[in-house]
DNA sequence: AATTACGACAACTTTTTTATTGATTTAGTT
DNA sequence: AACTAAATCAATAAAAAAGTTGTCGTAATT
């Protein structure tokens, strides 16, 4: 016999993510009924940077990329975004334009919620609260990571960076440099994809990482992660 | 010397569309002060399906492909969108969500308006809203047509009925062939992309149609329209 | 003034995507 | 049961995109 809560699917999906676990029975109720859930196929934007946001974004599963437009194809990639991340958050709270646009790099499929309903359940409930805090505050150092990498560091330290950030995704995602390209990679770099193409195979060349097609191994983290602290 | 308004980029803007000429100074103002202006990258999606709307898209310059998404890359268009069309009116009226995607197919220049202001800017002024009733009675007859197109007529018919449309924009938008697939053409068709390749050779083989790389041209309206009317 | 760090361009190769064609299958119609 | 319309599949061809490499120019650094 089934309960009316295990025949909803919606519902199930809500209880899955843990950050949806500290809800109140009301609370998950509010968002429920102020939520919608779409499958966004690779390559499809997410957001759009500058568009009017009246919702936040959950991924479910699958992976996107977050990037800044700056002129003619010149974008800056801020980070992938995973299962369990928030993508749109400030438009909740501040500014109510996107200031980024996303793309699935995989189908992805996500939750919107409207933002007043995550307004009220924020308010009302202190340790989801804490949660989003925990996330804006760990959004804010890659924000910094990221503008440290640009202000001060040149084409080596910036690829290291970028590898090494990568690479960190590959436990749970083993495919993920399989669905980035060599202008994806020198986009979180923030350098030319010329310059990317022949640094990676400098560092192949000194043994720094192993590059098997679009996958890359790093073989000695070491001391990548040397050279992206000398910049 | 220049005014205020002449220096104001976006104001002129504002000016310039039609659509717009029959506001008043004050209305044009609310619609301003609720809009921003947003350069879709040829590929960037405007709407996605399902998303909540919040505000309607009226395009500048560009074209973009509207459609409705069912299962894994089983699509079907609905229309290209040119400088002129709103995008998203629906979601002022009724339903808050977008009901359908769309996709920029040449890079696009888009104001964005919230709808509150839309709302009531239409309840404000009845010339406007004559004109966006006119844009809906459109709308309607084009469903009608995609409808009828679906449900009663054959690949023959389907086909015709699509390179007629298509065509139709050629006189404004020469390059409009070669910005569409085969694919593409297919989706307008709701037929199968092989399907779409053999009829295509087959009435060019008749002197129906010239195929000229991406581009077509059309060789004898007369029987096409014949064929459309056959289904 | 020399060196370094990099982007930009051009030429080229490889990979991926799109287009094309024929053969086969399915479902509906006569 | 035969016929028709059209999708699906598989193989191939062609076009487009991505990746690679070398050369050169420029601006900043030493």
């Amino acid at each position: 016999m089934k309960t009316i809560h295990e025949t909803d699917n919606d519902f199930i999906c809500d209880i899955q993510a843990p950050c949806f676990q500290m809800l109140s029975h009301d609370e998950i109720e509010l968002i429920r009924e102020s939520k919608t859930q779409i499958l966004f196929r690779k390559g499809d934007n997410l957001t759009k940077q500058g568009t009017f946001a009246s919702y936040i974004l959950f991924i479910i599963n699958g992976l996107a990329k977050q990037y800044i437009e700056g002129e003619v194809n010149k974008s800056f990639n801020l980070r992938i975004v995973k299962p369990g991340d928030f993508v749109g958050l400030s438009s909740v709270f501040s500014k109510n334009v996107f200031n980024y646009s996303s793309v699935a790099i995989t189908d992805c499929q996500v939750f919107l919620i409207e933002k007043e309903a995550m307004a009220k359940v924020v308010k009302q409930n202190g340790i989801f609260s804490f949660d989003i805090i925990k996330r804006y505050c760990g959004q804010n150092i890659n924000l910094f990571d990221s503008l440290r990498k640009i202000l001060y560091k040149q084409m080596n330290g910036r690829i290291a960076d970028t590898l090494l950030y990568i690479d960190g995704l590959k436990t749970e995602n083993p495919e993920i440099f399989q669905l980035l390209s060599r202008k994806d990679i020198a986009e979180f770099a923030g350098i030319s994809t010329e310059s990317a193409v022949k640094l990676l195979k400098s560092f192949e060349k000194d043994g720094l990482i192993q590059l098997n097609d679009k996958d890359i191994v790093i073989e000695k983290r070491e001391e990548l992660m040397e050279i992206s602290k000398r910049g």
